[in-house]
DNA sequence: CTGAAAGCGCTTACAG
DNA sequence: CTGAAAGCGCTTACAG
């Protein structure tokens, strides 16, 4: 008995130990190597004979040996870490945008850390902050007019690529939507579907996508020979209730349209709502067509038709930016990727 | 000119040099302490007279001086981070839940670091074997039938709380929804609402949270005398087209149900849509009642009513435990929060 | 209330 | 191809 006990904790202590200084010296003293050459093992970073190899991997495999994450940061000043700033993750595009970009950087061994702006701006400011400290490798900034942030960041010595629109003039690399495309893709469609009475339901005034999605929809009619008339331009607030104002004011025109082309989804179900009560049939009467693909469209009646947007490839496309700029820190040009989207053909036109 | 250019360079030079070792001990120096002192003024792990920590914080200041994460790291061994394992971030469940586990998590500086397991199983082992390298402080998983990861995670030292249900039997902290008194509070607002003849369509068999959600409809079916009609009770597959199939074979029935109780939002929104194909009006034929609250509830026609499960709230409350895990590791008994839910009376009830 | 020194577990010139 | 040693920037007994 005492016997076996004194054994157990006997075996304990060691255990302990042996746990308390699993290190790289452990390594190396079981190996018969040096600590250097086991680093060197781990890292690639020189060469190292075969036989030594698979006498240090084999030693790592029976200690169970992981090297101390931390230690390996302070030294090589990689972190291995990128976040994801995103404007509110309850919004479907970022969850989205972030399952891209792990998709894409894990590759490389990077892992996402997320800030979540929670809708607000204001938090930006102390996630930069955090995000310098933290010294992560690089960071996907997905929200709007945080130009200072970006530069700040930057700055700081980590990679940054800028998700979203309107970024043309910065220093930085960047991903999004071809919103211009969009918008004239889709009055294009309605065109072809026999309308030419086309309207649309933009976002309000100088926000983005909202901007290019709208001078899309110009170009179209415009290159169409149809021409834009002022009343058949209705502002929304991206919105369904903004939606549903907005198509019924268009609907108070002597010469109401036969289709509509909203920026987005919410608004485009705001407007096929109102169409249904106000005794139309949606597409006979009127067509709609939206923008984004959100889970709804599929699911209202009739199904929306609409513009889906890759949400996952702008994120794929944000991280393969990202390790490039990783490896290349000081290449002096920047990229832009236009990611292109799809249209969905449901119901509604 | 030369002494321009001389000036500058050595400015520069200086620069660099001040930049690259702007660390604890330059601090230390410029505020004329020792680094232990400096150190202690960072951490408040023991007192400074109040004129030194002044000095001190001053020249922090001035120097613009920031601690090193990863030393602080590697010898605290405490990262100041949270992963959280989410099952589909492309879900709106777990979006929400990031949210509220952020909210909950920042008031401790600690930050979360996200794990999508893309909608599959087989990541997680991995992400276990990340999290673990990484020494993370804590971890929320939120991945249903990883019993054995969880308990990985526990002997590695790192704090645990799970998320879902099904797990009273483990050693662990976990958050949930009450499912059982969801499926009975739903279906006594049926009954509420003058229906007796009520059926229910519920997910697949043994998969939380269905079954909870079936108890509880089987539960106030007792309790109001009105019993369990095995001809009322259909089984979906969460999907839309699930619950459309459930409530045609429900339809078939002799005496049909005049409502119907489903155990999520999809499959509702599936059974409103036959309903309304067959003939039906929602909800005066037939009243319908979901769960989740997804944001295609409040968008389809008429409008879901359903039972809203607070996302966030289950996000805070793990994030909450997970704290007091991390501050009292060795605690013997472990805590189950169950989060409240609430109703949201819309138009199809 | 404060400091000198050892230690955390790695990486990387430098040297052979 | 390999190793001894300095160094990364902190924290924390130990000592006063």
């Amino acid at each position: 008995m005492d016997n076996d006990v004194d054994t157990r904790t006997e075996r304990d202590r060691r255990h302990q130990q042996a746990r308390a200084s699993l290190n790289i010296q452990a390594v190396a003293d079981a190996a018969g190597v040096s600590k250097t050459t086991v680093s060197h093992v781990l890292s690639g970073n020189r060469p190292v004979s075969a036989a030594t190899r698979r006498k240090v991997e084999r030693v790592m495999d029976e200690l169970g040996y992981r090297p101390n994450f931390f230690a390996q940061a302070l030294n090589s000043k990689k972190s291995q870490t990128i976040a994801l700033i995103a404007q509110d993750i309850t919004n479907p595009f970022y969850p989205a945008l972030a399952r891209g970009l792990q998709t894409s950087v894990a590759r490389a061994n990077q892992v996402v850390m997320l800030f979540d702006a929670g809708g607000g701006q204001n938090l930006t400011r102390a996630f930069v902050d955090e995000i310098i400290q933290r010294q992560v490798d690089g960071v996907v900034v997905a929200v709007s007019n945080v130009e200072d942030e970006l530069l700040e960041l930057q700055r700081a010595g980590i990679a940054v690529v800028a998700v979203g629109s309107g970024l043309s003039g910065l220093p930085i690399d960047w991903v999004s939507g071809d919103d211009e495309r969009i918008g004239s893709d889709a009055t294009m469609h309605l065109h072809l579907a026999g309308h030419s009475r086309i309207a649309t339901i933009s976002g309000p005034p100088s926000a983005e996508p909202g901007t290019g999605r709208l001078a899309g929809y110009v170009k179209a009619m415009n290159e169409l020979g149809l021409g834009v008339d002022p009343k058949l331009c209705a502002v929304g607030d991206w919105t369904k209730e903004g939606g549903a104002d907005a198509l019924l004011r268009l609907l108070e025109q002597a010469e109401p349209p036969t289709a509509v082309f909203c920026a987005n989804d919410l608004m485009a179900i705001g407007a096929l709502g109102a169409a249904l009560e106000s005794g139309l049939r949606v597409p006979d009467d009127l067509a709609i067509i939206g923008v984004d693909d959100i889970d709804a469209a599929s699911l209202v009646r009739p199904a929306l038709t609409t513009v889906h947007v890759p949400v996952q490839e702008i994120g794929r496309a944000a991280g393969d930016l990202l390790l490039h700029r990783i490896a290349e820190p000081t290449e002096t040009s920047h990229r832009h990727v236009l990611v292109q989207h799809s249209l969905v053909q449901r119901q509604s036109v």
